[in-house]
RNA sequence: CCAGCCGGUCGGGCGGCCGCAGGCGCCAAUGCCGAAAGGCGGCGCUUGAGGAAAGUCCGGGCUCCACGAAAACACGGUGCCGGGUAACACCCGGCGGGGGCAACCCCAGGGAAAGUGCCACAGAAAGCAAACCGCCCCGCCUGUAUUUCGGUCGAACCGACGUCGAGGAAAACCACAAUCCCUGAUGUGAUGGGGCGGACCGAAAUACCGGCGGGGUAAGGGUGAAAGGGUGGGGUAAGAGCCCACCGCGCGCCUGGUAACAGGGGCGGCACGGUAAACCCCACCGGGAGCAAGACCGAAUAGGAACGGUGCGAAGGGCAACCUUCGAGGGCGGUUUUCGGCCCGGCCGUUCGGGUAGGUCGCUCGAGGCCGGUGGCGACACCGGUCCCAGAGGAAUGGUCGCCACGUUGCAGCGCUUGCCGCUGCAGCCAUACAGAACCCGGCUUACAGAUCGGCUGGCAAU
């Protein structure tokens, strides 16, 4: 039964190499830090799955033209490919927020609620970028992952009530 | 027990649920993604951040580049001595200086008689030595005091500065500047002499104040971070290495030490201010860049080369040729023309090489950890045994919940040595500080709640 579903994931993993251009000339000096999980096999509930990374420059900055949706604990940025495939996200945690143990917690923090709770609100055919704001430290966990669902929802909400 | 110094260790624990990455084994598959390089599962076991992983300040390994395995200059670094080390700006042991009662701590600690520069403010003066106040001597002037000597001390004339005193008178005073002695008649105080006291004048001497001039000083004062050795004594008009002792300094000698240096005695008589984290001088060290190093694989597109096929000198480009020119131009030849000699040149296919995106390697066994022994004061070295202990890559090592420990705050109770005390219970908070490997080592520096171990010093108490 496992092995049946191990082929879905490296269509996510080839469409996001699809996407790169040429545009990433470096790495990002400073303030550009996108995080992300690994692509896991799905294990059958939706909740323990962490969606496809982005991890180009390139990628993060496309989807920088999309829609922003400004939140209490940090801003969403959504870009919709169009093409229908598994939905893509990306963290970022800019060097202002603290330092490097400070970065990794609300990364850590963003990615386990968005695996454990709010993965199965994300749309298919679109990429998200996660750009953390020092709060998350301190926010209950709880109001983390419903911000965090609610936010995934945004527009494409009465679609998905539709669709059930 | 209190106060302190030095060194070391640790820096939450247990559990539930859900996850991540590496390694090994087994299973599955011969598939899927990608043009290729290459990448992509499941299960089990196992491993998975730090003392600073940080700052990126030194020293190395490793890699590439340059080169004559060179030297010099420049630049940068280091700077007491000896040792350790792969090396160091690190460490250890000493020396010197400074601090502390002590344990112990701190020091950018070569050269200032090679040269240049600087020394603010203040101060008379900041490097040539000089002299503001002061001190001393001499001369002159003025004044004061004292002593001595001489003279003078009102009222026609003569005498008289005053005093020369307690019985009366007179006079005078309401207080003394002096207020005593001798003589002893015309005898209770005459006379004379002395003493005592005052004012003034003059002279001299001495001392002192002040002024002016000349000279001698650097002890003292004052300014300063620093004032031309320090302290004491002698000496002197006052002073001064002027002389002496000790200390300091300089020179050379002896002794000890591998050396830095220490000790001793001798000579010199002070000449030589500070600053080298000012330039500088001396000695020694250093080629440059860094894992985004570098190696390999390697598209699409564009461009390059070779070969083959096709096509053919069209567009276009390059080169050469007479005169002149900055250039435009002119000449010459040919001529219907927007013309000219030579070379390259289009399209298709195959192959090759460079190389971008991308991918893989580099990537963790190492100047390695632990235990024991030997040598050494020690840093450390050597020997033996034993272990394998993160390798990610936009970056894993986690998320969440519960209990406990620790801490802290408040309340209540108890105890006494009544205190910023200890213990117990309950409740709240925090549920930890600093901080996340990025090629790897050795250091340094910086950050850090708290816990704990060992050694040492000073004090108190007890034995």
């Amino acid at each position: 039964m496992a092995s049946a579903r191990a082929w879905l994931p490296p269509v996510a993993a080839a469409s996001s190499r699809r996407a790169a251009t040429g545009a990433a000339s470096g790495f990002p000096p400073k303030c550009g830090r996108g995080a992300g999980a690994l692509t896991g096999p799905s294990t059958g509930d939706a909740p323990q799955t962490y969606p496809a990374r982005l991890t180009k420059r390139a990628e993060f900055l496309a989807v920088r033209r999309g829609d922003k949706r400004r939140g209490r604990l940090f801003l969403l940025e959504v870009l919709d490919r169009g093409d229908g495939g598994p939905p893509r996200l990306g963290i970022t945690v800019t060097k202002k927020v603290g330092n490097a143990v400070v970065r990794n917690r609300i990364r850590r923090r963003l990615r386990e609620a968005t695996r454990v709770y709010a993965a199965r609100d994300m749309a298919p055919g679109t990429d998200y970028v996660i750009v953390g704001r020092r709060d998350i430290l301190d926010a209950p966990f709880a109001a983390l992952k419903d911000e965090l669902a609610r936010r995934f929802r945004g527009k494409a909400l009465s679609r998905t009530l539709h669709g059930q």
